[in-house]
DNA sequence: CTATTCCATTGACAGGCGTCTATTCAATGG
DNA sequence: CCATTGAATAGACGCCTGTCAATGGAATAG
């Protein structure tokens, strides 16, 4: 930790441009940064999320029947996070008779759990990430 | 994939109780899913999760005159933008003289990070996550 | 002391979000 | 054909969010 970069003097003078010529810049490009904080977003809330970790674990598919009993919500406040979830590609649906099953794709959480660090201490991990 | 688990038969009586008992349940509490979730929600913003990478790559600190030239945005929402990021623990801040310096709390986005899936295939993994 | 500079805060505004009740739609059962 | 049931949609309501211009506060330079 604290690795103490000090990417610019800057100690200098606080007149003028405080950075004459900007140091740093974003690695990700505008386009990767739209889908991740798109993906980020719609988990950002924490029946969402738990939509989500449900539809996981049991990667078959759920019926919505089985998920509103879990949460202290009315059906269509349940359906509108599933349309929420559908609309940001994590998750997708099949009906079947009157039932409607939900699952996660499960590629849709592949790019921003490659940027966050921690799924594991890098020294178990053989990926590339920095 | 598609590991076709069909969790409950279900494809008997459209009448009655659709699930006459709950077959799935949340993996994950509430307060983990509201820390999660306010973690995932303040990185639901292009801008912000940029300014998360910028800060991440340069592990020291960055100073905010030079993440606002980065953004097309006045100052103000830059510094607004940081304010949700330090409100939600994912970064703080250090102040020498006049200029601010930034930096990413490492552990705050490790929950999230550990939760997700795809920082690497898990063959190259020793991770025990599912 | 005064002027300047960096950054944070305030207030305003439009748009988005989470929730509900009420309704609609599609499929099944009798 | 009609009644019933699971799920999606519509509309309404209060609150939150992203943005900006304007202001304020702290530190430095002269």
């Amino acid at each position: 930790m604290a690795v103490e970069l000090e990417l610019a003097p800057k100690t200098k003078r606080p007149a003028g441009e405080c950075c004459t010529e900007p140091l740093v810049y974003p690695d990700i490009n505008g386009e990767q940064a739209e889908r991740m904080a798109a993906i980020a977003k719609a988990l950002g809330d924490p029946i969402r999320l738990q939509i989500v970790d449900v539809l996981r674990k049991h990667a078959g598919k759920v019926c919505v029947c089985e998920l509103v009993p879990l949460f202290d919500l009315s059906q269509p406040t349940v359906s509108h996070h599933l349309k929420v979830l559908r609309e940001a590609g994590i998750v997708d649906s099949e009906r079947k008779g009157l039932w409607a099953y939900y699952y996660v794709i499960p590629s849709a959480l592949e790019e921003l759990g490659a940027w966050l660090p921690g799924c594991c201490p890098p020294e178990s991990c053989n990926c590339d990430r920095a």
